[in-house]
DNA sequence: GCCATATATTTGCCTTGACAAATAAACTTA
DNA sequence: TAAGTTTATTTGTCAAGGCAAATATATGGC
């Protein structure tokens, strides 16, 4: 199932975003995999994130990317299967990790970067640079509407 | 874990849009939770979807919602238990279903309008009329963009 | 130092949705 | 109309994420 609805002429916004997201990460997942990279989209926003702020501790990462601190457990396991990340001893707190990329995963930093960056051109090829920052400026408003309830 | 993270400068716009669907689903669950109603998002759009499009087959409805057809199964399932809906046998298509609300389904659509009326509005209260429909705009371009690759 | 509280990680449980296979019925076409 | 193809629904299987409990450690107040 899942076919591609014609879509009606007016979603609203909540139907709407589940489109693009999930469009979104499809695209992603495939450009991915075009690249030779067999991550998911979640391990790929992992991977990225600790390319771009160094080693981390795992809940840290797991508040940075928005994921619940289980489901950060299960997916390290897979990275670190994988040979792109490592759980090291946390320096000043023995409850923490440091989790670290490995030489491997460091080696495909840039090959994320590329891919995230055709992915978000393609999908955003048909608005200029202002519409692209409105868009952006209208979805943080909207996050904040929605969490600072009133 | 899931904890509100301050949210940086410049996320991208996957990221973005994670997370205000994620905020904007749960701030639907909680309204209509308040106004008494036991329903998931899912289970409100399609009960939304019923109460404006009328009486349509299961596959039908799964389409419309961008659901998959053995999620709808199991979802109209739920609904039927708690007497919202009905499978009867469509007229035309042996195969099909005719899926209907109950009197007890049709007599809360109006509740199901106005609890979106309200989240949605809270949600973009910040957007003037033309910002939203801008945001509409332009999601509707990504999603378009991602769609017809190239 | 001791106790209460907070945080980090892991694990188990549960729900959801995607995907694929099975079955039944409709449609196409030769 | 018979064969092949498409569509509708259901079910099984799977991976993912949320939540809660368990365990270990840190931290703050006394």
């Amino acid at each position: 199932m899942n076919t591609q609805s014609p879509l009606s002429a007016t979603e609203s916004l909540g139907v709407m975003l589940s489109l693009v997201r999930a469009e979104l990460v499809r695209s992603m997942e495939d450009e991915l995999a075009a690249s030779g990279l067999d991550l998911s989209y979640t391990q790929f926003l992992i991977l990225k994130k600790l390319a771009k702020l160094g080693p981390m501790s795992a809940s840290n990462l797991a508040r940075t990317v928005e994921l619940d601190g289980g489901a950060m457990t299960r997916q390290l396991d897979q990275l670190e299967r994988k040979d792109y990340l490592r759980r090291c001893p946390h320096e000043q707190d023995r409850r923490a990790l440091r989790i670290e990329l490995t030489e491997a995963g460091a080696a495909q930093s840039q090959q994320l970067t590329d891919c995230s960056a055709r992915v978000l051109e393609a999908a955003q090829r048909s608005l200029s640079e202002t519409e692209r920052n409105q868009l952006h400026d209208y979805l943080t408003r909207v996050l904040h509407a929605l969490r600072d309830k009133n």
